[in-house]
DNA sequence: GTGAAAGCGCTAACAG
DNA sequence: CTGTTAGCGCTTTCAC
């Protein structure tokens, strides 16, 4: 820790520096290709004293300082950070990748990341790989070739076992969807159980014919919530109708609300669904209002992830939230120790969901 | 261009590269700090050749060359490009910086970006910046320390300006917010036109009390739809009530919600609504229902943006849908232009935008 | 407390 | 066609 600590407190580096404000004037020359050289030598001292000025170390005659500190401001330099980059081999650059940065489930999570990533005087860049292996690969040379220190890949399951073996070296950790065998750390939430609590709802008012709108079984968590989803009916004595499911390629609201007109047409319809994101639940209600059917009163409907548009739509949705935020902080703690310790080995952590009762179910 | 058509050619660093596939099995030694020099070792051949090939470059025997790229499989080499970007001095990243990526607004923006990026051989990275001064200055700050070679900025104009005369000298361009004033290029659309077309919309449908949720004035696209709004009305003959105006410092459905909750419970109270963005006219919507008014016959409503979202709630909103995509891909060339040629003088463009009537309005 | 100098890993002249 | 070499701008011993 004492590492990211001694870091985090450079003057010129850190996202968070408040160390060295600018001055109300503009420096005059707008510094091109100004270097350390130069500097110093405006300065008159040597590029090591500037070098130390500027990383803050202590063994600098407050003299000297202030004039290389004039001679900075003056000239307007800044730190030429790929050169002190290859020098130093590390980047003070996060990567988090996500399979869509229009899903508003991934904004919050990101904030979590970028709060904790700051705080440690690292910058956080997001990602948008469309969920595509041919993209989630480019990124990662990102890493590999050094332009990066550490990733988190939100990434489907899938695509991160695509990744191959060595990759599992490399700095990352994965969020919200992870393999417990790869052996890179990761944080999520039970999705079997989560299913679970979300279908055993819907028993509970009495359901029993219940659909399923599920994402992309890329994705570990269609599986396990599809299994959470098989489990508790079975449990309830009830044996699920494979005409009851649907898995689509998009977390859309168009593709929730296709498939809920279809689903809701056929004979012997569910009377409730369970839409695996927000997104799909809120188009799923769409769909089953472009076909006449009325919400909760014909078929129930219940989300996944409680995003802020859940209480905002008609009816409100019923749905499981996910600590969003802290599955994003959690990332970046996880990420940053194994940057501060590459051996140790880092836990794998699950997080509590939460049932969120509103109107649609 | 042949300058950017020839270093998306590089073999190891173009995000669209396919160059040279990945062997099946996986390299042996995980790659910690591997060298040129070593592979070049290994090869029996020099540093210069090994980079040679690296690059592309065609003054390489077959031979040679094979025996490089035999010697990079197998040692699982990649190329450290802190060292590359040092040497060339451009890192062929770009950033692209939101004030909130949760809003969906952007992220169509943000693909269109991407995809002209990666076209031309540049990663694209979204910075977050929370519409807040001080991390768009240290984003900025990436730039100016050259770990980034351009940057396209869509905070509030305000802050943009905020920025200082210096910035003007760097490589940006701004994206639905600007200033012309500046001198930096950009892209956006003709909001005073827009907002106006909105209102006009209202007035043929018989309205005469028509509200206006705003957003905070630090975005120049809130004075000029305000204005547009403004002028609208006037010409209509009507004079513009203030109680029908609200300023909100958040676009967040629940912003929305209570601002309509709080404009239609007073006395001659708004029989329509222009909210400034989609995710607002959605809170709205549902800001109405809460306190029992119907959309759009007790009140209507239309929003502006054209999210996928609108298409969605109930009642499908009306709004003003501008070209998010090509707002994005304009910006991406713009700013492509810019590095390309850092002297010529890159123009403003105008967008246009479309009204689209649904069910709300 | 400060300076001189080595070298991070790479690319690009320049020779041969 | 290939090798030698000089830096890119910075941090960091190691002297003084």
């Amino acid at each position: 820790m004492s590492k990211s600590v001694s870091k985090a407190a450079r003057a010129t580096s850190s996202p968070s520096s408040k160390a060295r404000p600018q001055p109300e004037a503009q420096p005059q020359h707008p510094a091109e290709g100004l270097s350390i050289a130069q500097v110093a030598e405006q300065a008159g001292v040597s590029v090591a004293t500037v070098s130390r000025v500027l990383n803050g170390h202590e063994n600098v005659r407050p003299a000297t300082r202030d004039k290389v500190l004039a001679a900075v401001d003056a000239s307007g330099y800044r730190v030429n950070e790929l050169a002190r980059n290859l020098r130093t081999a590390e980047s003070r650059l996060l990567l988090t990748m996500v399979p869509d940065v229009g899903n508003p489930f991934y904004a919050e999570i990101v904030r979590g990341i970028d709060s904790v990533a700051r705080q440690h005087g690292y910058f956080m860049l997001l990602c948008d790989t469309g969920a595509d292996p041919g993209r989630e690969r480019s990124y990662f040379d990102l890493l590999r070739r050094r332009r990066a220190d550490g990733a988190i890949c939100l990434d489907p399951a899938t695509i991160q076992q695509a990744l191959g073996e060595a990759s599992s070296a490399l700095p990352w950790v994965a969020c919200c969807e992870f393999d417990p065998e790869m052996g890179v750390p990761y944080v999520g939430i039970d999705n079997y159980k989560a299913a679970g609590d979300a279908v055993r709802h819907l028993l509970a008012r009495g359901h029993q014919r219940i659909g399923l709108i599920n994402s992309d079984v890329d994705y570990l968590y269609a599986r396990q919530r599809q299994q959470g989803y098989l489990d508790a009916l079975t449990e309830a004595g009830i044996t699920p109708d494979e005409r009851w499911r649907m898995n689509l390629n998009s977390l859309d609201y168009e593709a929730g609300a296709s498939a809920a007109a279809l689903l809701v047409q056929q004979p012997h319809a569910p009377s409730a669904i369970f839409a695996v994101s927000d997104t799909l639940a809120i188009g799923v209600i769409h769909g089953l209002r472009s076909v006449g059917k009325r919400v909760p009163d014909d078929v129930a409907v219940v989300g996944f992830d409680d995003i802020s548009l859940a209480a905002q739509v008609d009816p409100p949705l019923t749905t499981i939230a996910q600590p969003m935020r802290e599955l994003g902080e959690t990332a970046a703690r996880l990420l940053l120790q194994r940057l501060a310790n590459p051996l140790a080995n880092v836990p794998g952590v699950l997080l509590p969901h939460r049932l969120v009762i509103r109107r649609s179910a």
